[in-house]
This record gives structure tokens, C-alpha cells and sequence, in this order.
DNA sequence: TTAAAATATGCAGATGCCCTAATATATGAG
DNA sequence: CTCATATATTAGGGCATCTGCATATTTTAA
């Protein structure tokens, strides 16, 4: 079964949302933000990673349309924009679940 | 907060599944076998692949613990192990949900 | 044991991602 | 305007992944 165009293509939109999530760094600041929206500052601070490098995260993760930002005044909030997003971190990060299954 | 180091590899092992689910052609052949196990020969012509190529991915995702096989004959037959890498797929392929949210 | 079918492996060029360091830009206070 | 804080961008070396191609291995039948 040879798929159609519009079929590969969904599958290379999913494949990039995975290959997005994929990732520690970027599973923390995820994690982090399902507590609700916040700073540059207060995820690169919370997680102990360099600013620079965080910001690189974040703005690929928003390039991906997983993430979104808010200004206010000289800080960006950036909070999840991706429903599905939230589903796979489930998948993953529920203590329970992994521990047996992925772990 | 800095993770502590049973944290980080429980991120790292949750990131390594998610890497091997990120690709077009592991999630066509993972969508083909939620249908039930199938051999390789079964795969590759249902996915008009190169079977060479689809071996790898096959033995990839095997050696990652997403796929668990059983040879009969000369055959051998791929099946999903891991139960949430069902749930990541879901999350991803099902049709309503993800028109809307990743495409 | 020879042949055919089914599956697996090795190799290699190309591409892309990871992460660090340095630097640039933007915003608001004074 | 100047400074300090907050955030973003750029550059680059190193490493892993991608994938086509050739070939090896395994299994069964004859």
C-alpha cells in the first residue's frame, strides 16, 4: 500500500512533533510548562541549563508549534500549544505507566 | 532544580522510545502492526518498502524494546511490546484528533 | 547438497541534530 | 542616552542518524 501524498505528509508532521518531544531538555521544560506558562528566566532557572541554550529550545519548540509566547514587557512567557503534546508527555511521564513499560 | 540521576534516565529512556516512534516509516510500519503481528515479507510489500530497509528499521525497533519477534519457519513475525508506544501513536495518527492539532 | 525464499547485516556518503561560546537585540528605569 | 536585565541569534566542531546498495545468513524443500 503505497500512501497517498496527503498521507505522508501527516506522517511527516507527526514524525516532527515526536522528533520535537524527543528530547531531555526539551521533556523538562515540557514538563515544566504544564504547570502553567512562564519566563525564560524561570524555566532556565528552575532546570539549571545556560539561558542561551534554553532559548534555543524554546524558540524551535514555538517554530514547531509546540509551544506559543507572550510578551510582557522585557519577559516572553511561553506555555504549551499543543494538546496533543500534552498527551504523548502523559504517555511518557506518568510515574506509574513508564516505570514498567519504558523503564 | 537539578534532576537527579535516576530522573535524567528515566528522561533519556522516555526521549530514546520517542526518537525511535519519531520517523515516517516507524510509524507506518508501527500503525500496520496494531493490526496484529505480521512477518516481514507482510510488511514491506503492504508498505511498498525496500525489505532490506525494512529489516533495520524492524531490527531497530526490536533492539530498543518497541517491537518483540517470533520466528516460525523460515518466517518471522513483528509484534508492538510496548504499551505505550500504542498510546504515543494514538495520540499521534488518530484521524479527528490530529487534523486538527499537529497538521 | 543445491536451490529458492525469507530475513539480516555491513558499508559509506550525506544530512541533520546537539551543545558550547560569543555576541546581538530588546525593554524599561533613571 | 546609558545602563542593567531579559531574551535571542549566530557560528562551528563533533557526533548520530538516514538510507541505498551489496551481500550474508537462515530455513525448508527437493
Amino acid at each position: 500500500m503505497t500512501p497517498t501524498d496527503a498521507q505522508l505528509a501527516h506522517l511527516e508532521k507527526a514524525a516532527a512533533i515526536l522528533r520535537v518531544v524527543a528530547h531531555p531538555a526539551r521533556l523538562r521544560i515540557l514538563q515544566l510548562l504544564e504547570g502553567g506558562e512562564k519566563t525564560v528566566t524561570e524555566i532556565y532557572t528552575a532546570l539549571d541549563l545556560p539561558q542561551a541554550y534554553t532559548s534555543q529550545q524554546l524558540n524551535l519548540m514555538k517554530s514547531k508549534d509546540v509551544l506559543a509566547s507572550r510578551r510582557e514587557g522585557p519577559q516572553v512567557f511561553y506555555r504549551i500549544a499543543n494538546r496533543n503534546v500534552l498527551k504523548i508527555i502523559h504517555c511518557v511521564c506518568a510515574e506509574s505507566a513508564v516505570e514498567t513499560d519504558l523503564a
